[in-house]
DNA sequence: CGCAATATGATATCAATC
DNA sequence: GATTGATATCATATTGCG
């Protein structure tokens, strides 16, 4: 690939690895504005973040015209900064095989490798096209090579038969996708050919989904109405975007004070678990989000529920879930529903014309103490007999809603207090305080947090299911919103998987199992992306598999507040997702075997 | 160094309007 | 149907302080 475009402005850097990664026919179809990258001329000193933030970059735009997804380059860019292309080929050829390797101690130079790559003397490009060819027959491969070279079929192979696939679909897999798609776009393929099967009947071969970046062109109007015809109001063709919608009121499937409930739905075939999943995240993501979430998790349509029909604050957000629908039932007692209720002390000071009765949602920062002096001081300007003029109601109601400030003196605002924010979203008081966690940490765990009563609603069903209790697995766990809404459910906890990087939220969740004299026992992991298929066997060994997995990925590049980095779910932290896809999917396929 | 305070838009949806 | 305005949003980078 050296030469090409690159010949145009940045010789200086240098793209022949040892490695000798070669990716051949690189076009830049996909790129409508192609122009040299943008390589900072000492590549290998620049911080990664100070470029990394760039949405769409020049280099992005190449790399996808190599034919990575947009998702996968995206994730490598973030990782390793633009300043170095070398380890961004490399990441790409890399991603996800390695995470076979169970233990990451030592984080050498290389950013990517946290396993021993050795590879290198077959080029891929010689090398991939003759593996194919000879593939036909399976036992022409051997389990002997004990050195992981990632760009390889075999690795990818072997990667994807762990997961759970036959031979068959993993070979299928590469063949379709390309030698330089990578693992998770693999698993990706395999998934969705599972998916459609059903849709096989109705659907031609030729019009499955088609869930790559790497589509050559695009099939327009024809392929759109047939489809429209076929399926009726939903279609799976990506390219043509048909987003998902957010439900309006957004009650999802039904609500304890709403009487509209649906109470049936038909899952499809790949969704119904064992073992049951939940997850979570965002309504409010970026185009597309949603579609792509809901094609990895099995097709599933997502339930999009506020918060403010189970409390005082509002919370969007989605949820794809397996689980039962009808019988629901609400965590009792009803928490309060309007914010006089939930802070009684601001009603004294509540001017009328301020009409909020919820709260916007919680996030993980609070308005500033110069924000509510300006506010003042804009409300002491005027008689204070009589109502601000409607240009002052104005900016203050606005400033409110932005930064949920409530009313706790004349002309007095402030932000909520962290034991406020746990009350609203459910959680028991001071959960998060104490043991060495700061202000901020508080605020900024329970801004990622569940909002437990909404969360309960969903998970009560699994009351009867489980009278004995469950095995849980809590993906992303924070500060533990689904064990406090099982356990407030009733629902005993038998044994708790929780993986959280956070260690102040390990702590907190760590010390409510304490506090509540739970029977079972809770291991905990760091690292979602050291939960490999050989951990999680052992783990489902000792005591029989999960009855529930549950996990909110990180939204801080969905999110709207984030000014940043919303790079969508191939941001550096919502990229995780797709480990909550792997695992869920090995868990699939594990229990699926029968034990 | 940890912590707190502060400033910093962009994206998406919906409703009204042209 | 296109445009415009209103509204909402699980955040991050930087700076200053103790």
């Amino acid at each position: 690939m050296d030469g090409n475009a690159a010949g145009e402005g940045d010789d200086n850097v240098d793209w022949n690895t040892e490695d000798e990664l070669e990716v051949e026919n690189y076009a830049a179809s996909s790129c409508s504005s192609l122009t040299p990258p943008s390589v900072d001329a000492a590549s290998g000193s620049v911080e990664a973040s100070s470029l990394a933030g760039t949405s769409h970059s020049k280099l992005f735009c190449e790399f996808v015209g190599m034919g990575f997804s947009e998702k996968l380059v995206t994730k490598a860019i973030d990782e390793i900064g633009e300043g170095n292309p070398n380890a961004i080929l490399e990441s790409l050829l890399t991603y996800k095989v390695l995470e076979n390797s169970p233990q990451e101690q030592d984080i050498d130079e290389s950013t990517v490798v946290k396993e021993e790559v050795v590879d290198s003397d077959h080029s891929s490009s010689d090398y991939e096209g003759s593996f194919l060819n000879d593939f036909s027959d399976e036992d022409s491969y051997s389990e002997s090579e004990e050195v992981i070279n990632p760009s390889s079929e075999e690795n990818k192979l072997s990667f994807l038969t762990d997961m759970g696939y036959t031979v068959e679909e993993a070979s299928i897999a590469i063949e379709r996708c390309g030698p330089d798609a990578s693992v998770a776009e693999l698993a990706d393929f395999i998934c969705a050919a599972q998916m459609s099967k059903e849709a096989d009947a109705l659907l031609g071969p030729e019009e499955k989904p088609r869930l790559f970046t790497k589509h050559k062109k695009r099939k327009h109007s024809d392929c759109d109405t047939w489809s429209k015809k076929r399926r009726g109001e939903k279609k799976l063709l990506r390219g043509d975007e048909e987003p998902i919608r957010l439900p309006n009121p957004m009650v999802g499937f039904g609500v304890p004070t709403e009487s509209s409930a649906i109470v049936h739905r038909t899952l499809p075939e790949a969704a119904i678990g064992p073992p049951y999943f939940y997850y979570e995240n965002v309504a409010l993501a970026p185009k597309g989000v949603w579609d792509t979430i809901s094609r990895f998790l099995y097709d599933v349509e997502p339930e999009f529920v506020d918060s403010k029909y189970f409390c005082a604050t509002a919370r969007k957000r989605g949820y794809v879930h397996n689980l039962p629908i009808n019988n629901r039932f609400p965590l009792l007692p009803l928490p309060p529903h309007t914010i006089h209720e939930a802070l009684p002390m601001t009603r004294k000071w509540w001017p009328s014309w301020d009409t909020r009765t919820k709260l916007n949602c919680l996030q993980t920062c609070i308005g500033s103490a110069k924000l509510t002096e300006r506010i003042r001081k804009a409300l002491e300007h005027h008689d204070s007999e009589s109502e601000p003029p409607l240009r002052i109601q104005k900016y203050v109601l606005d400033e409110c809603r932005k930064w949920n400030l409530v009313w706790v003196g004349r002309n007095k605002l402030a932000p909520l207090e962290p034991d406020e924010v746990e009350m609203l979203l459910g959680f028991p008081k001071n959960h998060t305080r104490g043991g060495g966690i700061s202000r901020t940490d508080r605020y900024k765990s329970l801004g990622n947090s569940f909002q437990v009563d909404t969360v309960a609603y969903h998970l009560s069903v699994l009351k009867d299911l489980f009278p004995a209790g469950l095995n849980l697995l809590s993906l992303f766990s924070g500060i533990g919103g689904a064990e406090v809404a099982l356990h407030r459910l009733g629902i005993p906890l038998k044994n708790v998987v929780s993986v959280e990087i956070s260690e102040v939220n390990r702590n907190i969740m760590r010390s409510w199992w304490e506090q509540t004299n739970q029977k079972g026992s809770l291991i905990h992991i760091g690292d979602v992306q050291q939960l490999n298929g050989d951990r999680i066997e052992q783990l489902m060994n000792s005591f029989g598999g999960f009855d529930l997995i549950v996990g909110g990925s990180p939204c801080n590049n969905l999110a709207g507040s984030n000014r940043h980095s919303r790079d969508g779910l191939e941001g550096k932290e919502s990229s995780l997702f797709y480990d909550y896809f792997r695992i869920l999917d090995l868990v699939k396929c594990i229990m699926s075997k029968g034990q």
